[in-house]
DNA sequence: GTCCTACTTCAAGTCGGCTTGAGGTCAAGT
DNA sequence: ACTTGACCTCAAGCCGACTTGAAGTAGGAC
């Protein structure tokens, strides 16, 4: 088990998530304190992994109320299998379209053509939006 | 050429972009009109391809800031050869990680594990983060 | 016992990216 | 001449995702 206790400043120190993020996603119900000590809240130390999902998450476009509906509180992935897989096709689009964007930036990195929306490599990408 | 002159009702049509966002965008510098007939803007039609490529930024989680730094309103990219690099591989990295996280969906959404969390394969994610 | 530091709540503020609304202009159709 | 509809400007509003600030508390070191 990874389930070590930890406080919010230790959570604060490993994400680098800042501690009004954590008091915001426990409030959204994103991320849940196992219990209090006193006023302060503790953590499982699997929160920490919940955190970098959730980042991960956020970096491929979903709103916070998407990944609310997709993992629960405790990091499980919701049981709509179905929307899971619509996520991960969605996503996939997405990769599609960046791969692209990625390589026209590097070939508009190091091509010199003034009139980059007339060259071929270019253009590709805007075909697929 | 591609450059016949359109109004931006057509430009609404052919991009789906709303109104109030072309000319949000022309404020901010990412477009430009190729001039006004009366008081009504004209564009170029290559600002179809335009709004697809910063559609596609959008997506990739660049700012319009930032947007307006590597593109020109003409849809050139910025002479800034050493930037468009590094956004390349910026966007390689979170390729990577969505990647990753396409995988992971993709199993969510098959394996029927409660405890998915310790399951290695979707654990693979948390590391990159 | 009181000082410090880490924590707490709650309301309000900020920022990016648009959208909305009021009020005006212009060209064409009837 | 007048209405319609597409366009315009400018200021204000909105939403998501946080951040900030004021005011309070719990627990340990001295």
């Amino acid at each position: 088990m990874d389930s070590a206790e930890i406080g919010i400043g230790e959570v604060v120190r490993r994400s680098g998530v800042p501690a009004s993020t954590l008091r915001y996603y426990e409030e959204r119900g994103l991320i849940a304190s196992v219990r209090r000590q006193g006023m302060t809240r503790v953590f499982s130390s699997g929160v920490l992994e919940q955190l970098a999902l959730i980042a991960v998450c956020r970096t491929a476009g979903f709103s916070l109320d998407e990944i609310t509906l997709m993992f629960s509180p405790d990091g499980r992935p919701s049981p709509n299998r179905a929307m899971l897989a619509a996520k991960a096709d969605e996503l996939d689009a997405t990769i599609r379209k960046l791969a692209l964007m990625r390589d026209d930036l590097r070939h508009a990195a190091a091509c010199p053509a003034p009139t980059h929306l007339e060259c071929p490599t270019f253009r590709r990408v805007l075909g697929q939006a």
